[in-house]
DNA sequence: ATTGGCACTCAGATCCATTGAGTGCTAATA
DNA sequence: TATTAGCACTCAATGGATCTGAGTGCCAAT
């Protein structure tokens, strides 16, 4: 379709407007590569990539900038992508390998990739779609209250205070744990609602007030769980882009923070060939971040994607080392979690 | 010291100041309040305030505006704060009453108070300072990994997953809970170091291996435990004021993201008459922060302060409200805390 | 102590000329 | 046919120069 110097010429365009942040023009392309022909050529080629769409001129006699379609050209002919230095890659390993916790895990991992790209950093908490019961446990507080928990072979724990203004005998909820236990691990979280209810009404005599106010509790948790949820991190890399977008930050912002707008839009990515999804500028359907490019990789828990991770920033990114990092990220995480979780 | 109408006069331009954000002059100062004599006369008031340094001039011929030192005495002469109107109360009832999870709870109350004010919220996580050891669990995960849990009575709760390569019996782990509980609750956090590892020693038999591998952990825990955590919200509202700050937002942003900093502003923070405590402007010592004002009210649990909550944003804020406000939510989280906690 | 009057200041808006990077087009060239 | 040199043209950005008006400080009068 578009010949091979003028896609030379575009990709050398998105570089240099990367590294510069100036519209960029023949007579300077010339200078900084050697394409071997003269400004006026290089014009006649961008004179084609205007046709296309791929660059435009953000007024009449001025340099070119990449449109959208410009990036998402370069990042699809984007053969590889930077690899993380050495230093980089001990630096995440320091940061992964102290903990087998999962919230820690995570927030560790989002501060990682945000340090690492100087961008925004986010990741999801592992959704519950297949995740499945491991464990739930009892434990009293004192005399009127119990902790109820929930863990989640995604390595999550979910706990929620309960007061039972009768009080209760122990041996009860010993009972209790135990029924639940036996009939609910290794259950989906789906699965979980339906059987939970039977226990309450199977259940009889003394424990029967107890399950009638635990089972209840339980479902609310696993309601809870199944609110995906995200981390982020970074934010103020954003404001320190201020320039790269039009207007104020401010919306931008507010979008990132509205965690139902970014969970959408990052279920609905899916991995491309380098094993991440990129979405750019307007291809997102958030109007705020029409100006910014997301940059998405998918981790697993033992073997199946549970969630994603990933950056978002101004759409003028260097997409190359964002794509590396969130790569790298996404495969440390999994083998952090898949080893020790 | 100061005069009465020269006073009214800086309570005035403090007001104008906030509510126009243009310096204010003379002329619009007499047209816009009722002070019953002529511009003149305000300028010689205004070349008191001038000389006390409780106003300034940011250019030799145009309006005044105040300084840190106008905006502290306008805020230590105010009599009575902006109380809340009933639709906000419900709305922060709503928000709290919700749930008897502290994670939530605090999570909820941040992001309510960030609502209330348009401002950037945070809430500090009850310290360990006088907390104490409530309970302390040990889960079974598998046959090869322990949940060690750490639950205090401030209502925090912390777990870490534990990976015995060895495996482990059942009865043990039992004996070892048993034994951490007996000896360790009701303990303050600080005893816990001291007292955990003597159980190590002490522990014989079968039992020893488990012991000095779980009690290092507990440590740790603990540890966390003490490590002073921030939730914050709404830092996209800082954005929207963005022409309130010299140059960038973005080291604002940078300085309020650095939990350590902003731990150490606060924590020295005292109250003062409305159980509120301002730090306006160069009054705190975070350089990033030089021209933003800290609110900060103290929270209770079981009638004992434990941590702060409040908001920060720009100098040129409204104070009645958000002291107001800050006051409210402290009080209503004091509430909800001792409730149900 | 307060006021009207007045000369003075200065940031900000408006207008204008200049500059220069960059373009599009054309005619010549390989 | 693809490339190039040359040239006229465009237009954002820059830097005065000028104007305006809100606001001041000060003084003499009340």
């Amino acid at each position: 379709m578009i010949p091979d110097r003028p896609l030379e010429v575009l990709k050398a365009i998105v570089r240099d407007y990367i590294a510069s942040k100036e519209p960029v023009g023949s007579k300077s392309l010339v200078e900084r590569h050697s394409f071997g022909v003269s400004a006026a050529t290089i014009r006649n080629d961008m004179a084609i990539l205007e046709e296309e769409e791929l660059i435009v001129a953000p007024h009449t006699s001025s340099g070119r900038v990449p449109t959208d379609k410009g990036y998402r050209m370069f990042v699809d002919q984007l053969s590889e992508v930077k690899p993380l230095s050495a230093a980089e890659k001990v630096a995440i390993e320091g940061f992964l390998s102290k903990s087998s916790d999962l919230d820690e895990t995570l927030s560790q991992t989002v501060r990682a990739l945000s340090q690492l790209t100087n961008q925004v950093a986010l990741v999801q908490y592992p959704s519950l779609g297949r995740a499945s019961v491991r464990h739930i446990e009892i434990i009293s507080i004192d005399d009127k209250r119990l902790l109820l928990m929930l863990i989640t072979d995604s390595g999550r724990i979910q706990q929620h205070v309960l007061d039972i203004p009768g009080g209760y005998e122990a041996g009860d909820v010993e009972k209790l744990r135990n029924m639940l236990n036996e009939s609910l691990t290794g259950k989906g979280l789906a699965e979980v609602s339906a059987i939970a209810k039977t226990i309450a009404q199977k259940s009889t005599g003394k424990i029967k007030p107890l399950a009638e106010r635990v089972t209840p509790e339980l479902l609310a948790l696993v309601d809870a769980n199944s609110q995906e949820k995200i981390l982020l991190a970074g934010t103020s890399n954003l404001a320190r882009r201020e320039d790269d977008f039009p207007g104020s930050i401010s919306p931008v912002l507010e979008a990132i923070e509205e965690q139902v707008v970014l969970l959408k839009l990052i279920s609905e990515m899916q991995a491309d060939q380098h094993g991440v999804s990129l979405l750019i500028g307007r291809e997102n359907s958030v109007d705020a971040l029409s100006s910014t490019s997301v940059v998405i990789s998918g981790y697993e828990n033992q073997g199946s994607e549970i969630a994603r991770v990933g950056v978002i920033g101004p759409t003028r990114m260097d997409y190359s080392s964002n794509i590396g990092a969130v790569r790298a990220v996404a495969r440390y995480l999994t083998k952090s979690l898949g080893g020790s979780q």
